[in-house]
RNA sequence: CGGGAUGUAGCGCAGCUUGGCAGCGCGCCACGUUCGGGACGUGGAGGCCCCGGGUUCAAAUCCCGGCAUCCCGACCA
């Protein structure tokens, strides 16, 4: 009891709870340089089945899978002015190799599109090369002054998409279907509600034309960038000589696109799903998506090892706790802990009765059911699960989403978390007044009508629906 | 790079003011009793007190210098 931490959300800039989860669901720690991480066996557990899901998700629109250098001349990046701009203040940068001072440093990727976008140029010569899709799944590195654990760290394992286009259109569309397959992944696979929308001109990825972002609101009431697709236009083409011939005969520049995901989705789901009581995980990204608690040995532990068996014909990733060295209420609390979205508990008296107790993590509701049918029941819940997670999700970003009209609520309310939806010209300057002494950005533009007719910063012309938060 | 703090057992910390045997909780190992929501008892293992220098009979403790990490700002998937 006594050192049964209370994971009760702070509100704080970095709460103490996310780090609790983190810790005591045994998901990652930090590594011995400055915020890298290590991913811990459980939490790699359920990043590779989120990366399975992704993986497929995006290998069905056609893209297929490649790898790229991790090294990456400092030439390279200098090619596109805003890029290298944009990236230098957090570069890696290799001076030296085999004892020997380098010619030319070479920089850690922070992200591929200057040495993938080089190779396009070799390998795209004409239209009938178009449009060519590629991802790859690596780790890069990006120095952040400030990294936290899963959400922003030094060394992160990401997807990055890149494609080239015959036409700026067709890139633009690729943009969109792309944040499409995001938002689904999102909602469908990690059960967390996200607003999807455009970046603007501040907040827009170095060297691109147009930036959207797929949002989603934490529980202490921030939000997170959970995945972004890149509009590049002819920005990354021109730099890097990337033509083609086309039907006609003439040399056109392609147009390119960008799109990355990384493991903070990782530290998304702690923050969107956790409760005072651990992690919560949607079944499909759970390792475990039913565990088995016999209370004993003997008779006891062979009715359970039954059920087990008939999970995993089902299909159920299933797990037996038979640690009998550890007491009922370890076992029990560890896997509420870890997230495991349902359990099955049987002990000697109800197995007299023919009775085993079912229990849900998101509700954390028991239930006795006929030993006959618990594995039916449980296998059930995981769907009602998957939905319920999302939904609630849903519920907690409806209930934090505000309009403000008046920019003196908006920033006696900002503090206190959430979305705030308020309409805006579009201009830098507003954007800016936005941002000061709030900490707020805004997060994404959206496709709807603004909330009010003039800009809540200056009174002119709104021609923007736009959602404010602060954010990780 | 500015402001604040901290480095002591695997983890979390006390001890420092006022120098005098290296401590506590958790974890770990052994045995026993337990096991329906983070069990208990007994016995054990585990230390470059961040690093370097200085003061002193004596330094985790005082002084000087360094290094590292964390928190708050600016930057960011």
């Amino acid at each position: 009891m006594a050192n049964q931490a209370v994971l009760t959300p702070q509100g704080e800039d970095f709460p103490q709870w996310y780090q609790d989860v983190v810790a005591r669901a045994e998901l990652a720690e930090t590594g011995p340089v400055r915020g890298t991480m290590v991913v811990r066996p459980w939490g790699w557990a359920i990043w590779e089945l989120m990366q399975a899901d992704m993986d497929r998700r995006i290998k069905a629109t056609g893209v297929q899978n490649a790898y790229f250098p991790l090294f990456i001349p400092m030439s390279f990046l200098e090619k596109e002015k805003e890029h290298v701009e944009g990236f230098r203040p957090e570069l890696a940068v290799v001076t030296h190799g085999g004892g020997e001072k380098l010619a030319e440093p070479v920089v850690v990727r922070p992200t591929s599109e200057t040495v993938i976008n080089h190779l396009f140029a070799k390998w795209i010569q004409s239209h009938r090369d178009l449009p060519l899709l590629i991802n790859q799944w690596a780790n890069v590195v990006r120095w952040e002054l400030r990294p936290r654990i899963l959400l922003r760290t030094t060394e992160f394992l990401w997807q990055e998409g890149h494609t080239a286009h015959a036409t700026y259109e067709e890139a633009q569309a690729e943009t969109l279907q792309m944040l499409e397959v995001y938002r689904a992944f999102m909602e469908d696979t990690l059960g967390v509600a996200v607003v999807v929308g455009e970046k603007s001109e501040r907040e827009r990825f170095a060297g691109a034309d147009r930036t959207y972002t797929c949002e989603g609101l934490m529980r202490d009431g921030k939000a997170l960038q959970m995945g972004t697709s890149h509009n590049l236009g002819h920005n990354f083409a021109r730099s890097f000589d990337i033509q083609y011939l086309d039907a006609e005969g003439q040399r056109q520049y392609v147009a390119t696109t960008s799109w990355g995901s990384s493991t903070r989705m990782l530290g998304a789901v702690i923050m969107a799903h956790g409760d005072d009581h651990g992690l919560r995980l949607p079944p499909l990204i759970a390792p475990h998506q039913v565990v088995l608690v016999p209370l004993a040995e003997g008779e006891v532990a062979r009715a359970v090892d039954k059920i087990a068996a008939e999970l995993v014909a089902d299909g159920v990733r299933t797990h037996v706790d038979s640690r009998f060295h550890l007491s009922f209420g370890r076992r029990s609390v560890d896997w509420e802990l870890r997230g495991v979205p349902v359990r099955i508990e049987l002990g000697p008296r109800e197995l007299e009765r023919g009775q085993a107790t079912l229990v849900r993590r998101d509700t954390r509701d028991k239930s006795p059911v006929p030993i006959d049918g618990v594995a039916n029941a449980a296998r059930d819940l995981l769907d009602v699960l998957q939905r319920n997670l999302h939904a609630d999700s849903l519920a907690f970003r409806t209930d934090h989403t505000y309009t403000v009209t008046d920019l003196e609520e908006f920033r006696r309310r900002i503090d206190d978390g959430g979305f705030f939806r308020m309409a805006w010209c579009g201009k830098d300057d507003c954007e800016g007044v936005l941002g000061e002494g709030t900490g707020a950005s805004i997060r994404t533009i959206t496709a709807e009508e603004p909330p009010a007719p003039t800009c809540v910063v200056d009174g002119a012309q709104a021609v923007h629906d736009i959602l404010v938060a602060k954010a990780y």
